[in-house]
DNA sequence: ATTGATGCAAAGGGTTTGCAGAGTC
DNA sequence: GACTCTGCAAACCCTTTGCATCAAT
């Protein structure tokens, strides 16, 4: 069984058929929005709610298994949580950019542990004008 | 004049009172939401409005005088844009903390010249638990 | 006098929630 | 069979917007 399904009811949660296809589907698609995510699970379950997708992301999050993106544009978008990686946004036409990689988590522990504080997660997003977008009027 | 006022005059925006009350308070409180502001400024201007609250301070984010952060409430908080620094944030109890300095703009900056994009500004937020509320079980 | 800003209240949009029925274990 | 999960729809909350009035330049 997959790694993620037996996560879910290792902790006491059951694997229903839209709980395997939102994590199907993040797997291959990264930061979609909720509707997004809702939209595309219809071609294969289309009664599937947005009320059950909301839910269900909440659950994964709390089990650490998706996280949330915050790129200003008043929606979420949910990741699996798999490669630590960042994002760079286009103010302007949001185009989306990922970078890998990022060696923040050392300094920032060192930096938390001065204020007694324990680091479980940091978001890091960077917005500026792609190269199409220029950026020369704001 | 206010050098900030000077600034919104500069750009052709008028210099109410509703304005410099709502830069007068910025500069005393950092992280306040627009509910925040607009009850703390009723104390002095009673009549003001949430909704002058949110427009201008989305003048004032357009001017890049204002900044937003997300912490992950559900409510934006707004910050004057003059001392560059992040948060750390309590995942329980909401507990926050700042950090000053940040080195992150010049490694930035190169990196995204790489794939051809012209930085403006970003966002770091660092969630974990703070010293009372340790973190053992999520 | 002109033009932009305010207050009010309603609309908007993403997210959450209550409930009855369906599905998993 | 017990208990959770789902779908539906309504509720929520933050934020935005239209409009008539008011104020800054």
């Amino acid at each position: 069984m997959d790694a993620l399904l037996q996560q879910l009811s290792a902790n006491g949660y059951k694997i229903t058929p839209q709980r395997r296809l939102i994590l199907e589907m993040l797997r291959e698609n990264r930061h979609a929005s909720a509707e997004d995510i809702c939209a595309m699970l219809k071609q294969k379950e289309p009664n599937i709610s947005l009320g059950t997708v909301y839910r269900n992301l909440a659950l994964l999050m709390r089990l650490r298994i998706v996280t949330a993106v915050d790129f200003r544009d008043g929606r979420a978008r949910y990741e699996l949580n798999d490669s630590h990686h960042h994002h760079l946004v286009c103010m302007r036409c949001g185009k989306l950019v990922e970078f890998p990689g990022c060696d923040l988590k050392n300094v920032l522990g060192d930096a938390a542990e001065k204020v007694n504080f324990r680091v479980i997660d940091h978001s890091l997003e960077v917005f500026g004008y792609c190269g199409k977008c220029c950026g020369c009027s704001p």
